[in-house]
RNA sequence: AGGGGUAUGAUGUAAUGGUAACAUGCCGGUCUCCAAAACCGUUCUUGAGGGUUCAAGUCCUUCUACCCCUG
């Protein structure tokens, strides 16, 4: 039985500042950074996604960021693949992993080793599946599942119509149910050895005024003419669901104004923080900072410092 | 100053004189395969006073606020 790795993971909602205070950790610990944001992956998304700058970066190895063309689709599957390969190299040359993001399901999968087998999707059977749904209504698909994995089923209100949709369609493709999948890869036990931060606010409206003054910084940085590019390219799959992207697209289609696109994408940030903080909530491994109780950032840093340590680092 | 109109949750709207509704937001939650996604739940309302009526968001009246027109 090898022993656990390390790994340092630096997370909470957007905007609270987990990128300074993961490179700076890692600076402290002699660690190299991996991302952990389902958009951040992306190439070219810059300024949207709040991506670490490389003078922000300050010389410290930051892996699964910046590395996807937008166009191209991804999964945590991927992902959870990806950054067990990145870890094991940065622990061969005796660095500390330091995993920095937002995204709770790409995090928690890593960390409880969840294997996702390798299940190919079925495009013509989704477009089957939800035409179905449209023609017959919801509660007729979810009475579909009912019959081949009725534990999911359960699980599953009937208007969730993508889960439905995938439960079915793991069903067709393999004959295995999701459920009996799902058992499986509870079965192998993490390979980490891992403290969780958690930045957050004590203070909502502190948190949201940060969300709304970085969405006009991000304006004035340019945000509408790197949307302008990324948008005429198409964008599809999991980029396109990128909050300040999609809004844009609605204002570049003329369905909305500038300043009401930039209303609603201070609102889905705001949303999505919230999100982000009930996802994490129910985490019983993080440790929470709360940023607003320190008089300042260096206080904030040193208490972080504090609260990890690894049995071998 | 005169004339007209409007007033319903945080916001936008609905309700032949008969149990005040819907959407959005806020807040809370679910989530092991698109997750910055998807889905669910709770909360909150008739501008103020008086009157008519068995019964008023609805009719009458006074006030207040806002909007429009005339000067």
């Amino acid at each position: 039985m090898s022993k656990k790795i390390p790994l340092l993971v630096v997370t909470g909602p957007t905007a609270s500042g987990k990128t300074q205070l993961a490179i700076d950790l890692a600076k402290h610990f002699d660690g190299e950074i991996v991302g952990a944001d389902s958009m951040q992956i992306y190439k070219y998304m810059n300024i949207g996604t709040a991506k670490p700058t490389y003078a922000e970066m300050q010389g410290i190895p930051h892996y699964l960021i910046d590395f996807l063309e937008p166009l191209e689709s991804f999964s945590v599957a991927q992902y959870v693949t990806l950054a067990k390969q990145t870890i094991d190299h940065i622990r061969a040359r005796s660095k500390l992993p330091v995993l920095a993001g937002g995204t709770g399901l790409y995090i928690s999968s890593l960390l409880n080793n969840i294997s996702f087998e390798d299940i190919e999707s079925d495009a013509e059977l989704r477009e089957e599946l939800k035409q179905m749904a449209e023609e017959k209504g919801a509660e007729y698909l979810h009475e579909q599942l009912k019959t081949c994995d009725p534990s999911l089923a359960e699980k599953l209100h009937p208007n969730n119509l993508g889960r439905i949709i995938r439960g079915i369609e793991v069903f067709k493709i393999t004959g295995k149910t999701m459920t009996e999948l799902q058992e499986k890869s509870r079965e192998t036990p993490s390979n980490y050895d891992a403290c969780v931060l958690g930045l957050c606010y004590r203070d909502r409206e502190k948190l949201y005024s940060r969300i709304n003054l970085r969405v006009d910084k991000m304006f004035e940085q340019g945000l509408l003419e790197e949307a302008k590019k990324l948008l005429d390219d198409g964008l599809i799959g999991t980029a396109s669901q990128a909050i300040g992207y999609k809004e844009l697209a609605r204002y570049f289609a003329g369905e909305e104004s500038l300043i009401e696109a930039k209303e609603s994408i201070k609102q889905e940030t705001r949303r999505y923080a919230k999100r982000q903080m009930t996802w994490l909530r129910r985490d019983t491994r993080v440790k929470w900072l709360y940023v607003d109780e320190y008089s300042d950032y260096s206080k904030l840093h040193e208490s972080s410092v504090k609260l990890i340590n690894f049995t071998e680092i």
